[in-house]
RNA sequence: GCGGGCGUCGCCAAGCGGUUAAGGCAGCGGCUUGUGGUGCCGCCAUCCGGGGGUUCGAAUCCCCUCGCUCGCCCCA
């Protein structure tokens, strides 16, 4: 095979399935405007060991799903696994959190080396809110409101906001003991990936996928019960401002983020629309964050959420029709000073507002006519060598109803024609 | 990293050991020497992801490889 193609798990989005992001993108960025949540943007290449100690040695992305290469000055870097790394870094960097609390989205690619699957590809898309030096419960549920209400906006229907709280981290570290403790005391009966994370992550055992590992985590102590009154008293604060909110949610207390840094709130939003990737946004609290990166003690809470997942519930729901990109005019020509002619007409009235395509072909005109009528476009142009011996142009209706009468019209008047029809009141 | 399914024209899709590799859509040219949306005519894979093998003979059988896809793991 000749031809080249693509690496694997990195797509091509097509002109046909442009509009759809572009949708969601708008929307996303009025809906982050109204929220007064303001863009960063940071380099998708940082130095590896930003990953490693932001996102955890200890977890897969960082353990086995990097790209990670060493540059021409021997240092190692790495195409970003995700954003929330990035964005605290470069918050510590500018020291923008000695100007007070930052409320940041971002989006763009992200890159893991994992086998493509169903909403799942090496280079993917995030949209992501990340809320710096904000520690009360109140700030956790505005941080789920905005995706929530986000996702509402953009009608993705059959959603699920799942909630848990892994508490303080004296919580985490108090319950960490008990756990591995007893999970030591059970070794055997567990499966060899939980075995294997009793030392490395013990946490995240309780969401093993086996079956008798969950038979056997039933009777462990749990995570709930570990929480201090304090710990306790936050999530509660936080079910009651979603429920004032009309916000719904399920607890899931199977819901677990392995490292220390990560307190209290954790949440996912899922359907069970996308196959076996079903979580189109997660995200949590992270107080433990900016400190281990070196940066000043801040409270934090952020989410993030998958483009490519979310494009496929949306077009899988048919309220979502994309209207095509609209042509207000398609010029046609024949002969060498009709093009001419039509290049300068379609620049006029592109420099007027309007959008315009040229046939370039030089083809009859029955061709050019065709595909003016495909193109989409609501007027068609003529130019020939008559018009251009006599200095007009032909105006065509192409959308009308009935039969109309096409025009010869001087270029300004046309522009004046087209100007009036398309962009008037 | 590990399993399952699949790979014929840009897209969809016949074919199941011997065909000049159907057909549809899209595209291009024409019918109409300057006027569209319909119709009609023509063109559009010496080749079946790639490589090797079996056979008188393969797109059709076997092996390897690449890719796509679904799932496991993990995550958005």
């Amino acid at each position: 095979m000749a031809s080249l193609q693509s690496l694997r798990g990195m797509a091509d989005l097509l002109p046909e399935r442009i509009a759809l992001w572009q949708l969601v993108e708008a929307t996303a960025r009025e809906h982050f405007r109204r929220s007064a949540i303001t863009e960063i943007r940071t380099p998708l290449l940082e130095v590896t060991e930003l990953f490693a100690r932001g996102i955890g040695e200890a977890t897969d992305v960082v353990g086995k799903e990097m790209y990670t290469f060493l540059d021409r000055g021997e240092r190692s870097c790495t195409m970003r696994p995700e954003g929330t790394a990035s964005v605290v870094r470069a918050a510590i960097q500018h020291g923008l959190l000695s100007q007070g609390p930052q409320r940041l989205w971002y989006g763009g690619p992200m890159f893991r080396y994992e086998r493509p699957q169903a909403g799942r590809l090496r280079q993917f898309h995030q949209i992501g809110v990340e809320l710096l030096g904000f520690a009360d419960a109140s700030s956790d549920v505005e941080a789920i409101s905005v995706a929530w209400d986000l996702l509402a906006e953009l009608g993705v229907g059959g959603l699920e906001l799942q909630l848990n709280s892994l508490g303080s981290s004296e919580d985490r570290a108090r319950y960490r003991e008990v756990l591995v403790a007893w999970l030591e005391q059970r070794r055997d009966q567990l499966d060899t990936d939980s075995q294997a994370r009793i030392a490395s992550n013990p946490l995240r055992v309780l969401d093993s996928k086996n079956p008798d590992t969950q038979n056997l985590l039933a009777e462990a102590p749990s995570l709930a019960s570990a929480l201090s009154d304090g710990s306790q008293a936050r999530f509660a604060a936080v079910q009651q401002a979603l429920t004032v909110l009309g916000i719904p949610f399920a607890l899931n207390p199977r819901l677990v983020r392995g490292l220390d840094y990560y307190s209290h709130t954790a949440f996912e939003i899922t359907s069970s629309q996308l196959g076996a990737q079903g979580t189109v946004c997660g995200g949590g609290r992270y107080d433990g964050l900016v400190p281990q990166l070196g940066g000043p003690a801040t409270p934090a809470i952020g989410w993030a959420l998958g483009m490519e997942r979310l494009v496929l519930l949306l077009s899988q729901s048919e309220s979502s029709a994309v209207a095509a990109p609209v042509l207000d005019l398609y010029v046609v020509s024949r002969g060498e000073a009709a093009a001419a002619q039509a290049l300068a007409l379609a620049r006029r009235c592109r420099q007027a507002g309007l959008a315009v395509e040229r046939d370039a072909s030089g083809a009859a005109f029955a061709k050019q006519f065709k595909r003016a009528d495909r193109s989409g476009a609501c007027w068609a142009a003529v130019i020939g060598e008559q018009e251009v011996v006599e200095g007009v142009v032909g105006l065509k209706n192409l959308r009308a109803a009935a039969e109309q009468a096409d025009q010869r019209l001087t270029p300004e008047a046309l522009l004046e024609a087209l100007n009036k029809r398309l962009l008037g009141p």
